[in-house]
DNA sequence: GTCTATGCAAAGTCTTTGCAAGGGC
DNA sequence: GCCCTTGCAAAGACTTTGCATAGAC
């Protein structure tokens, strides 16, 4: 018998997808887990790993992403921190964020605040360097932020 | 003859679209639009609607607001601000955020950046009330915050 | 033995797309 | 008149759900 998952029932399938989220470092959509998963577990299905995702998220072990036109994506690393969706080359990457700063840029109640989405939408490094861009201009839009 | 609409052909479902995201103040859906605008081009078709929502958020002259688990919605408001999703009641609200304390938050060269979203995930300040929750904990899970 | 989780497949929701007809310029 | 936009309907992508079976406790 083993220990049992965040209070909710044992399974080898529930174990074995927070572990694909967890390996996974490139922040995976559940198709791109069940995919991998499905080698260790090849009776795996898509539906339960989308129940999982969800009952993981919900408990806090997992946090959704959630790009527009995309499905969402899945990361396990629980220390605060922000996104970069590079439209180039559609990799989410992961950004460190200063939480104090963060909360000061915003006047909420915080004890009513349970979580708080930042992505950034650009173009990660790599594909900065390719498109040999110069430092301060990315296009007009820059100005909105 | 009207002006052309940010460089794309004049239609008067396109105008009328736009008009629509700007009049409705609380972020609607496509469908909420479609459903509005019908009584006024009731030739209009929800294809269309998505349509243009799309170009004029390409064009920057509307913003997509993406929660998960929800139809995106839209967003006239350009000036810089945030979201609050109150989980309770589902409404999302405008927050006032000072761009340059969130600028100074991360440390990605914002050349690069064209645009980013704040998404803070809680209880609006109704909901909040009714509940009737001591102003510092709404749950275990704003530790993470 | 009881009750939850799974696998499978069907259904659901939101969004996009193809095509012929209509409308702006 | 040319070409972009629309309406319509069908298809598509992603996700959820119902139900019978299998597995945890």
């Amino acid at each position: 018998m083993k220990n049992d998952l965040f209070g909710m029932r044992y399974s080898k399938q529930r174990e074995l997808i927070l572990q694909q989220v967890q390996e996974l470092q490139d922040h995976p959509t559940a198709e791109e887990i069940y995919k991998t998963a499905l080698h260790l577990c090849p009776s795996l299905s898509l539906g339960t790993v989308y129940r999982n995702l969800n009952s993981l998220v919900e408990m806090g072990k997992v946090r959704r992403v959630c790009i527009p036109g995309q499905p969402d994506r899945f990361d396990h690393t629980l220390p605060w921190h922000g996104h970069l969706y590079c439209t180039r080359c559609g990799r989410v990457e992961d950004l460190p964020l200063d939480g104090e700063a963060l909360r000061r840029a915003v006047t909420v109640p915080r004890g009513r605040i349970s979580d708080c989405v930042v992505t950034w939408i650009g173009l990660c490094q790599a594909c900065a360097g390719e498109l040999d861009l110069p430092e301060e201009s990315a296009g007009s839009e820059a100005a909105v932020f």
